[in-house]
DNA sequence: TAAAGTAGTTTCCTTTTGGAAACTATTAAT
DNA sequence: ATTAATAGTTTCCAAAAGGAAACTACTTTA
């Protein structure tokens, strides 16, 4: 009895300990635009009419504001270069590059997704 | 120069798919309980109550609307009990078991998160 | 001198999102 | 009879999010 409350008491705080780091993760990567904004950056650095052009549909004004909150929370560097109208290039820190892992499965997740989507209306087709 | 172009176009093209496998996941995870429902899941079947217990804030407008959006999804199961009180129990589905390395990758990055913070703040307090 | 490209900012407006509280309906316990 | 717990739904409203277009400011090119 003592024994079995202990175990499920350890496997409750488990859980609330893995739902708050998920939520803390959700809180650095909240907005329409944040992941696919690191995503893009993923592939190296660019200009910010590069992720304007890249990321589709996103307007200046959100593509502003959700490029400072990443730099806030250090997921990012903007360098302004002075070139002959002034570039300014976006890349991802060091600390930004660990969220890596996370890209890359939904990528795999997304590839295989729209796989079975395709699949799915093939069938439905015959 | 035809050979450099043809790299770039073919560069440009793996991102491309890789944006758009990324923006992919999102419309299915979009909305700001989704991900956290899910998580809960991943620990194993849930009943209504229990799942409104353990999403910190949600309420139980957003809670049916976003279970339902994840039925529709293929990604859980909803099962209705016939106990004393009607239960109904929600589970992952295998298909939405197939996010279950997104999530994990979404844990190990908010507790390293946490961590760092917790530790930026000390070195800020000394 | 005008147009076009750089990187944004600002304003105004609409849509979306989401929350609180009340309500439905059923069953069991007090 | 009343309270409580199950699982929602509905209504009404406020706040947040986001988009379009105009605007700033600088430089280069035609």
């Amino acid at each position: 009895m003592e024994n079995k409350n202990t175990k499920i008491s350890i496997h409750d705080e488990g859980c609330k300990v893995k739902l708050r780091a998920v939520q803390d993760t959700l809180d650095i990567l909240k907005g329409k635009w944040k992941i696919s904004i690191i995503s893009s950056l993923s592939f190296g650095k660019r200009r910010f009419m590069e992720l304007q052009r890249e990321v589709d549909g996103i307007g200046a004004k959100m593509l502003s504001k959700e490029l400072q909150e990443l730099e806030i929370n250090g997921l990012i560097s903007r360098t302004v270069c002075d070139t002959k109208p002034i570039t300014v290039e976006y890349e991802l820190s060091d600390y930004g590059k660990t969220l890596q892992n996370i890209i890359n499965e939904m990528i795999n997740w997304g590839l295989n997704h729209r796989v079975n989507i395709v699949e799915n209306y093939k069938s439905h087709a015959k």
